[in-house]
DNA sequence: CTGAAAGCGCTAACAT
DNA sequence: ATGTTAGCGCTTTCAG
């Protein structure tokens, strides 16, 4: 039952008479080598059943063809999206692809990159924890040159090329449409505003208010990590308010539907008697009762081109110096949960 | 800007003139170096950057410490979690872990299974595409005794451990409440049955019917591949038969959630009319409405189990020969879609 | 068109 | 307690 040690270009080699850099040539589809030879020790490494030791290969090449990414969750769907898209591309050019989540733990985020590095993947795109304050741990990679793409979470201090969307105009968008429907007093609920996603839609929630004439006031606006307990939580706290709003915009879906369920069970009727809008189109916006309008990010689109770009620096490595930013479009989903006058003329 | 190579074990050794495997042996805490020399070492390191090349340590260990998983589609919640528990032990003991997604294509899953196995990984963890029905490309692995553990989707033939639920029972337990709560004629959309888990739900809902005395009816029974799509096409062609049921117990709740949104709409009330249980647990089945009952397998639990019997094998290698099964329990989750009567007692 | 030899960075006998 | 040496499996000059 048990089994010799694997089969090397050496064994094929000493089979055949040969040396074990013909075989590797051969391997490889080097030109120099005949076609015969060539015939010969692949119809023998297969036979053999030859399989390529690629930690020998890497090694010896100084690169692994492999990209990381690190995201927050790979259970959202905007973030398993994306990673498909990368992958798509990646293996379209040969690359493999290591996944991992951070969990939004800045602890966890750090230990993965520098595992990433010591792994020696030839590129790395990333997204932020909602922990991260500190970026030390990516010069690693700065340092070395290697290429990094970081992705909607980034932020600005950050050197490197960013894939993202205009979220101060999502956000003004965002609540233009609740302002459009007739709500008046609109809260936010916003994740940590050290990441630009988070800060920059607040900021354009805050635009799109004053634009029309509304204030912007500080008890409307709440910070919290938008999970389904903080989405209540934030409900109750405004709910609870002297003066409180008709209207929320979200800074996720999650948040809005604990929400949502939070004023059902209450008896608010949603969207007469109160607006939610969310931000991403997780698939359980579509198919709750109301359902819940949104914001959609071109996910998958995101990961296609944050791997071109990735790809294209490390193959044309210390050709450029300056730092792209792609900026994608995002596009308004207007479901029930907001619709409370007939669609407005787009 | 530029950067020299990566500092190495030798630069720190030339540095202090000492050797470089004093300075390997001091990095990894060998016993048998002095603790002087280790701080100066260790901190030299420090200051230097010194970051070890896995790539080089794993050639020559011929290990890697790190463990593969397969699954169909990150994306869902079944497996991220099953994922995340993977982690979780794995991470404890030291490991890293290379998540790959096979997307449920056959192709795609020899190819990362190929790549993995040239990756060197320690052991692999994997639930099968869909379209698996040959498993040779799991020999790389058995060949030569690498550590493999299958959850979830399994199949029989392949002697390997393998975590999974008792999906007989589970299907039986769905359409015993279904007939509970008053349906009596009662469909299954199944999934491809060469799995095990479809071809035991589905037994296990004929042996319900059978302890019923209802009849088992091949026009009720509807294969496909659980999608949405499927999910719409299969109640359409069920709701069309000439005498058509009044439930459906569905191979997963991507399939159930399109059936409930398509019978909505044609005005079939959920669950007066027609009773509809699920699989799985989705994080939307909980908050559509109607809510849709599923059931409940612990994804996170099986995750843990998997990656500890994987590493105990990986650790002790070649000891145990005989394969484990290990089944964990699984919840039924009576929400509305199914529940037309008060419930029963437990 | 093919071979010999060196080396990627690390570790582990086997010295001393 | 530390050094010497060899080698993990592969690729790639350099030679012919």
């Amino acid at each position: 039952m048990d089994e010799k040690a694997s089969v090397t270009i050496h064994d094929i080699a000493r089979e055949l008479k040969i040396s074990a850099s013909t075989v590797s040539r051969a391997l490889n589809d080097n030109p120099r080598i005949s076609q015969a030879t060539k015939d010969k020790i692949k119809s023998l490494a297969l036979k053999m059943g030859y399989q390529p030791n690629i930690i020998a290969s890497n090694l010896r090449n100084q690169k692994t063809n492999t990209i990381g990414i690190v995201v927050p969750l790979i259970n959202r769907h905007f973030f398993s999206s994306f990673i498909s898209g990368v992958e798509d591309v990646a293996f379209a050019s040969g690359y493999n692809v290591i996944i991992s989540q951070s969990n939004d733990l800045l602890e966890k985020e750090k230990k993965i990159v520098q595992s990433l590095f010591s792994n020696r993947v030839d590129g790395l795109i990333a997204s932020l924890s909602m922990q991260t304050n500190e970026f030390d741990h990516f010069q690693l990679f700065t340092n070395k040159n290697i290429p990094l793409v970081f992705f909607d979470r980034v932020v600005p201090e950050l050197e490197a090329h960013k894939i993202v969307v205009d979220d101060f105009a999502v956000g003004f968008k965002a609540t233009q449409h609740l302002i459009d429907q007739g709500y008046r007093r609109i809260a936010h609920l916003a994740g940590p505003t050290v990441l630009n996603t988070y800060h920059d839609r607040m900021e354009g929630y805050k635009e799109a208010l004053r634009k029309n004439n509304l204030t912007v006031e500080d008890e409307l606006i709440i910070f919290n990590r938008l999970t389904r307990m903080d989405g209540q939580e934030a409900i109750k706290q405004l709910l609870a308010l002297p003066h409180p709003p008709d209207a929320v915009f979200c800074g996720n879906d999650t948040s809005a539907l604990s929400m949502m369920v939070y004023m059902k069970k209450i008896g608010i009727r949603i969207p007469e008697d109160f607006g939610l809008i969310g931000f991403s189109n997780e698939p359980f916006s579509e198919v709750v009762t109301p359902s819940i309008s949104t914001l959609q990010q071109p996910a998958f689109e995101m990961g296609l081109k944050a791997a071109e770009l990735l790809i294209r620096e490390i193959e044309t490595k210390n050709k450029t110096q300056n730092y792209q930013t792609i900026t994608m479009p995002t596009e308004l989903v207007i479901r029930e949960s907001s619709l409370r006058n007939a669609p407005r003329s787009a």
